[in-house]
Order: C-alpha cells, then structure tokens, then sequence
DNA sequence: ATTTCAATTGATAATTGCTATCTTCACGCT
DNA sequence: AGCGTGAAGATAGCAATTATCAATTGAAAT
C-alpha cells in the first residue's frame, strides 16, 4: 500500500513550510497525489481541482502557483508567450514542448547530453539553461 | 563601400516577398540596415524607429513583426512570460537571457555542442530545439 | 499620367492572462 | 472562547497583444 493521495500532499506543503490549507491541499492533491510529476497552467490546474470536487478560485490558483514556486517546490517553465506553465520536477531537465496541443512533458534527461555549453560572459553567471524540444505531427512521407 | 542601409532593408523585404511600404523599410532599416543582427520587443523597436526619425504605429509594429515573422526573415524567440521577443537571425542557435535586463542576445554557437537529444515521440517530430542560457550578475566570491 | 483595387496602415476597442486590493475567513495559539 | 496573523477570493486593474474597420497607399493596368 502506497500512502494515500492526501498525505503526499500534506508532506509536500511541509517540505516547502506551507500551511496546509484546505485550497492548498486540493491543489497538492491534483499535482502530486499519484507521486507522479505534472504540468500546468493555472487554467488547467484550476479546471482539474473543480472536476477533483474541490473548489478553489482562479485567484487562489494563481496565488499559490507563485507560492509553491517560491518555496521551491515548483517551478516556471517558460515555453509560450501567452501563457506560464509549471511544472513539479525542479532540477533542471529538457522539456517537449507538444506545439499542436500547447501541452507540456518532461523529455529523458539521460537522452540529453550537453557537450560543450558557451561561458557566461564577464561578470556574470549561468542561473539555468532551458532547452524546449518543440514537437509537431511528423508530416507524411 | 557597403550599400547603403536602405538598400539592405530593401533587399530583406524583397527576399520576404513584402511589399515595401514607408513603414515596413522604416522597420527594416532599424532591424537589419547595419548588416547585423538584433533582438527586439515590439516596444523596444516602436522607440528605436521613433528615435531613428520614422513614425510607425505600435499596432502596425506589431502586425509587421508577425509578417516578417512568417515570410521567415525573423523568428520569436520565447524567453519571457510577459513580452514577446523577435530575432532577425533565423536559424536555430542558442541564446543569452540577462534576466536582470530582460535583454536577449546571441550566445556563440560554436560553443554549444548538443552530443545526445532526446528522440522524438512517435508520430511527432521535432520542429525547433531552443536553447535559452539564463544569466544573472555572478555574486561576489 | 490616371484609374483601379487589393494590400496596408493605424486609431481605437477589445481580449487575455495575470496581479493588486481589500474585506472576510480560517488556523493555531493561549 | 477569544485573538492575531496568514490565507482566500471577489473584483478591479493592468500590460501586452490582437481585432476592427475606415482611410490611405502602392503597383499594375489602362
């Protein structure tokens, strides 16, 4: 027996020093409940926690994505210009970036080998590297 | 003596297939007239084409950045959230992203060797690989 | 050169995704 | 139970972008 969806979640806003809430244990539910990593948008999130049965406003959503993210256990992905995605694995890692669908999965980091990376210019240093894999529906051939 | 800068702009449009009206070699002029290449916002252009002494609207900024966009003599580059980035040169290379600025410039990309990438999912493949090397000021050490 | 007509421009309204404000509410402590 | 602070959420606000559409322009045909 795996531990049940809600405990996940309460030891997931712990980690992060949270206080968990009943709006923030329903996100934490949805996002990490199954164990399982996640992408989102606030839209989406918000949608997934109504059809859960939970009941969070977007406000809420948007406020406590800003938050997880601060207290580290998220991250923004940035991969649209329209829209913020986040995701819940926080270690730097490629993503596919599925531009049909405007959906967002984690792509195997072990098949990503980065050889040779330009030097931070002078002065400064590399905070992240981001690489998007941008997919499209292989064309007939 | 190099042609000089309207030329360059012309040529650039005629290569896009763009009828070259007042403001699109206005816009051309300030992007590619000194034979370089530039990143810019649809903002940070409306005041460079002010500054250079033209008058274009910052809607006609914006529909024009989508044309040249798409007859393929610039690109968007996704870097932030909240503002679009467009880059005359068009070919797939990485970028340096001054987070402290919100300034996009190009990172050599003869230092960046990719030895291993991720496959493409099946029946999808892969239309762009975008590598973004975030920056901040180095902390005193 | 003048006519013609679709392409282009741009003032403005509208939309979108997100953030700020502020009142009410809930949690944890005494 | 009462208190104080953090949290929630309805709503107003905001910034970037897109849509609308009448007036203008430019290139081709006459």
């Amino acid at each position: 027996m795996t531990a049940p969806r809600k405990d996940l979640g309460t030891d997931w806003l712990t980690r992060g020093g949270l206080r968990p809430t009943r709006q923030r244990l329903a996100l934490a539910t949805v996002l990490v409940g199954d164990g399982n990593d996640r992408h989102v948008t606030a839209e989406s999130l918000h949608e997934a926690v109504q059809s859960h049965g939970d009941s969070v406003s977007l406000a809420t959503v948007y406020n406590t994505l800003k938050a997880f993210c601060e207290a580290g256990l998220m991250q923004e992905v940035t991969v649209d210009g329209s829209k913020s995605y986040f995701d819940t694995k926080t270690h730097d890692h490629p993503h596919f970036f599925w531009e049909d669908e405007g959906r967002l999965t984690d792509a195997p980091a072990d098949q990503l080998d980065i050889a040779k990376l330009p030097e931070a210019p002078a002065g400064m240093e590399i905070a992240k590297v981001d690489v998007v894999i941008r997919l499209r529906k292989r064309l007939a051939n």
